[in-house]
DNA sequence: TAGATTGTTAATCGATTAACAATC
DNA sequence: TAGATTGTTAATCGATTAACAATC
């Protein structure tokens, strides 16, 4: 299967691929053979004109009348998401939430392997989580390196992420997941994605409002 | 400062919120009181006429050839994000996740108080988190209506994120920060968002691929 | 005053939706 | 065959950017 051009995929599509994934696997699981645009988009929260552009866009074909072959879809997104293979990910940050993070089960099923954790607190260094020493930060470009570590997950303090951050991309990893709610600046090639998790709540917050004064003017409507 | 109708704002500009509180405050503490939209904009990543288009949609005027007054925009900001006063959040699910989340120094900063946290499994209900103690999930309804709790975060395994939504739905929560990858289904009132970790990392993991197409095309046109 | 920066209108760009012919 | 569903084109919708007059 030859990819298309990967330039005509909108970050908006780029978005949804996760989404199709994760729902694909889980018809998998179900013994689904086969899903209609409808279907997936009733499931998703989509119109089904929006899943038909998209897979058309990924030539993830289907057929009349029956709809999409759930497993010709997930070979379809596994490839376009990049990960037949294994990728080996660094966490920097090894708090509460770098430790839970390295914890985590869920990177695993999708070929991420946290292979590295590294902090600057001398007190922490050398003790394990899970299977992994914590390492000082000295020695994050060479394990990077040696390990041929691909993504860095960014989870410390925010005064630091930044300079984090270019230690990062100074020792050739290829993108960063930031768990910090500061803008970081990176060049153009290194992609970033912010995983807002204060900030989440903050637009939760306004949204519960907003949804109210929404639902307050409908109600006036009708 | 009455707001104008919160129906103007698009859901990028409320995505944009709280970069902007977060960076406006940073200013704040580097004792900068004015910032100008071509400022902004750098700093951001985004253009000085979104910033204005933003601002003005928002009725946080500026002044011309100073800019806007730092401190103006953070009332304003903390004004329609809603978080003059405090929101309660429950958590639910104590693992590793969790169990960081219910520990995480961000969420007190923005007012978002972590009250109560609940879990399935009978041995560790009881056990302490920080100053809260883990509760049964029968606890749920009732301790949810009595502190009043806006917001609940689900950090379940995902085949009972559903099932969380719905009990905390039926509580009375007005709002869901999910980090579950799963879609969930909920009605139109109650606004989900949906901190996606694992989706985060597929999404850099197609970034890195495609970024690098498009530096190999744009090496190959120049 | 001259120049910088806002605020706003209009133009562009991109994403979503609608519609329907093609197809199984 | 008849009917359901895809694949694709065109229309709509919304967000971003450009441009510039107003203003301090």
């Amino acid at each position: 299967m030859m990819l298309k051009n990967l330039g005509n995929i909108s970050p908006s599509l780029i978005h949804r691929l996760p989404t199709y994934l994760i729902h694909v696997q889980e018809l998998l699981k179900q013994k689904i053979e086969w899903v209609s645009s409808d279907e997936l988009a009733k499931a998703l929260d989509l119109t089904s004109s929006t899943i038909r552009q998209d897979f058309s866009c990924l030539d993830c074909s289907g057929i009349s009348k029956k709809g999409y072959n759930v497993q010709f879809l997930e070979t379809c997104l596994l490839k376009i998401l990049g990960i037949e293979y294994p990728i080996n990910v660094a966490i920097v940050g090894a708090g509460n939430l770098g430790h839970a993070l390295a914890l985590h089960e869920g990177f695993i099923h999708y070929q991420f392997i946290i292979c590295a954790i590294f902090d600057i607190n001398p007190e922490i260094i050398g003790k394990r989580i899970g299977k992994i020493i914590i390492q000082g930060m000295d020695s994050l470009k060479r394990v990077i390196r040696q390990k041929k570590i691909k993504i860095g997950i960014i989870s410390v303090p925010y005064l630091a992420a930044q300079d984090v951050a270019d230690r990062l991309i100074d020792a050739g990893i290829q993108g960063i997941l930031s768990f910090s709610s500061v803008h970081l600046n990176t060049p153009r090639n290194i992609p970033v994605v912010n995983s807002r998790i204060v900030t989440n709540l903050l637009e939760i917050s306004f949204m519960i409002r907003n949804v109210q004064q929404n639902t307050n003017e409908k109600e006036k409507e009708s």
